[in-house]
DNA sequence: ACAACGTTCCTAGCGTTGCTAGATCTGGAG
DNA sequence: CTCCAGATCTAGCAACGCTAGGAACGTTGT
């Protein structure tokens, strides 16, 4: 029993050490840098061992997505005492310090779950840490919908931002009219 | 002169052909097919044709987005004189019936210049289209960041709704709460 | 009309990608 | 100490974007 166990935890921390290194190389390196070749070298294993813990590439970048979702929540956590604005900041400066982790969560990987009850917690939290921020200023409107639409709109400005459809100077700007328009 | 010109004119058509080719493709068959090779196939002509055309396979698909953007713009202008209602519904259809002409628009094609002097004309139709209809609601903010902000809010919609990240069957509900946190 | 030319186009191939089958090695059990 | 099972690696496949080199074409000058 005992060697299995061992050897359950072994299998663990290495899937551990794979998704690190997936997002160590994807936030400092980009997107092109990882491949499984690149990826396998980076943990000292050959490339199948990388299959024996996921399908395939897209299950670890939907791996390291995860990861991205859980810290995105903590921050949008922080902010949230401060009020909308504070956390609406946080969100898009969590979208332009890490854009290739955030293009992981939103542009890559499509197997994740989302508004299912599968939903992984982490995805649950940010958009909960959005919702509570948002509930002084629902009006008559339904509070999960609101969400949803003050997220897309953060969502927006953050992904034609960062693919320069829209000029960055001018971003705060731009998160002022949103406020307005969000706020009672 | 003559034959010099007859040639001009035959590879823009072949040009206008081997785009037309992509986009076809992109929009049937989605974008994993679009290789160069099966283009190639698909204009009957070899690969490094493709090649003497354009720089790479990012340029073919730059010129795609091109057209997608062109299509968009006709789309809202036609939706215009019903209001910004109309000209939102126009946009977020457009990209639910597009999806991968959608994709090649915003986050495939990085090459295009936005905001610039060398904006492509059928970039500022589409985006003069929406700051046109949004005018009447521009209240006291500068129309062209209140244009970017709502447009940003679409796209938001668009995108996290063809992720499915947001369920397509609310998708009226938020765009109603959209419109009336933007009309005055 | 014919040969030489320049351009256009294709065949073939390079390096890299994600992924996998078969050989090899390791570590626990009898 | 031997054997077996499972874990791991080496080697390779098909497909990708892209490019060099030569063949074939139509044009031009004699």
């Amino acid at each position: 029993m005992s060697i299995q166990a061992r050897r359950e935890r072994e299998r663990a921390e290495r899937e551990k050490l794979i998704v690190t290194a997936a997002r160590e190389l994807v936030e400092t390196e980009g997107w092109d840098a990882v491949t499984t070749r690149r990826l396998a070298e980076e943990v000292e294993y050959s490339q199948p061992v990388l299959y024996s813990h996921f399908k395939g590439k897209d299950a670890i970048m939907a791996a390291v997505a995860l990861e991205g979702f859980a810290d995105l929540a903590t921050e949008l956590r922080a902010a949230a005492p401060s009020g909308l604005a504070a956390v609406a900041t946080a969100y898009t400066s969590f979208a332009e310090r890490r854009p290739a982790l955030y293009d992981a969560m939103f542009s890559q990987a499509v197997d994740l779950p989302f508004a299912s009850p599968a939903t992984p917690a982490a995805l649950h939290a940010g958009f909960d840490a959005l919702s509570d921020a948002i509930r002084p200023h629902v009006g008559d409107d339904d509070l999960g919908l609101l969400t949803e639409t003050f997220w897309a709109a953060l969502h927006g400005l953050a992904t034609l931002t960062r693919g320069g459809r829209l000029p960055r100077d001018a971003h705060d700007e731009r998160l002022t009219i949103l406020l307005s328009r969000f706020t009672t």
